[in-house]
DNA sequence: GTTAGCATGTAAGGAGTTACATGATTTT
DNA sequence: AAAATCATGTAACTCCTTACATGCTAAC
């Protein structure tokens, strides 16, 4: 997830990784502080697998630990974007890995895009209907807190849903596709708009 | 927090492996299903620990790769109390934590229970300042995408932290303690009431 | 010239996962 | 007796964390 997170970054522009460990913080609402234990390794293993390159900075003093810059390759886009459609992984780590897949979606076709979305929607759809399995299951011995636990996982994931959705026919609108319409070939990549 | 979660549900009853790992999944609303790859090594850890003892089971074949059966000792409900009341950790593992905790809160006293509630609600207004924090320092270059990001854990986690204070209201109610009074000693655990 | 903040790195460890292996019991 | 399910276990790995160590650069 963290290599996902920094080769997006570094499309964006090339950075050190005391800038990348600042500007991922923000860029998930700071809902994600990376350490530099975890951050330099990542860099490394990026640079030896080709993905990145050091590029030379402005006072380009290499001796000693002064910092490196780094931007994306060719490789670096591919790794990229397979990274960025894999295949979901368990549940504990999914809803962080797609917030981290949704800040980079302006780099995806709208085709991509959906995809991802509608995949997100499967998952917690999934995961709905195990919580009311489970509710089913555990109505007459559960305790007041556990019967909470439940219903707070209910609603939150209906509502994520309902937040899915949302995106997924904003998406259809952007492409000028309405939900019963044929497909039509590839939808141009709208460039993004001020939000203010 | 595989550890604290074996130990409460042991603390219902005794349990073996196979009925805990199905269990596991119920209790949380079916959010967690842990491998066997991390419950065994867990449930050996504990009975080295002296947390939890084998206990003779009906048919009590050891012979073979027959099942075992724990049960909690003083020693496992002492290290429960001290797993549950454990300082938060990071935030990214801090929101299955509390769902673990909260899980297990018919086994606290009241105060216990506030104690929790008011940690957590704690973590979440932080969180939300870091968020607001962050909408503020990338308003006007964050795309579409990236703001809706902002903008639903913002309402997500607006929404938490209502939840957790109508749990810290009814768990005032609960020991008859108004907002505003002075506290009174041990207030009585009440028992649990049925919720259908 | 010393403190504060920038910048990079390593070692050890936590808390799980997957893949695999094995055997016992029950069902068909 | 074959198949399904119950039940336990190990090895290797993933992906991150904390704690620590180091040195550069700018500000006071």
């Amino acid at each position: 997830m963290l290599e996902l997170a920094v080769l997006g970054l570094l499309k964006d522009r090339p950075m050190h990784g005391y800038q990348l460990s600042r500007e991922l913080g923000d860029q998930l609402g700071g809902a994600w502080r990376v350490s530099y234990g975890s951050l330099y390794p990542t860099l490394r293993r990026l640079e030896r697998g080709g993905a990145v390159v050091p590029v030379a900075d402005d006072g380009a003093v290499t001796r000693g630990r002064r910092r490196t810059t780094y931007r994306i390759t060719e490789e670096g886009e591919r790794l990229f974007f397979q990274l960025l459609q894999e295949a979901p992984h368990d549940n504990q780590t999914e809803d962080q890995r797609f917030r981290v897949r949704l800040a980079f979606f302006r780099y995806l076709t709208p085709e991509m895009r959906l995809r991802l979305l509608e995949r997100r929607r499967a998952a917690l759809e999934e995961r709905l209907a195990t919580i009311k399995d489970s509710m089913r299951a555990t109505r007459e011995h559960a305790d007041d807190y556990t019967l909470a636990l439940m219903q707070h996982g209910r609603a939150t994931t209906e509502s994520d849903i309902e937040w899915v959705n949302g995106l997924i026919r904003t998406e259809r609108a952007r492409t000028g596709q309405p939900a019963s319409s044929k497909r039509r070939g590839s939808a141009t990549l709208r460039r993004k708009e001020h939000t203010s």
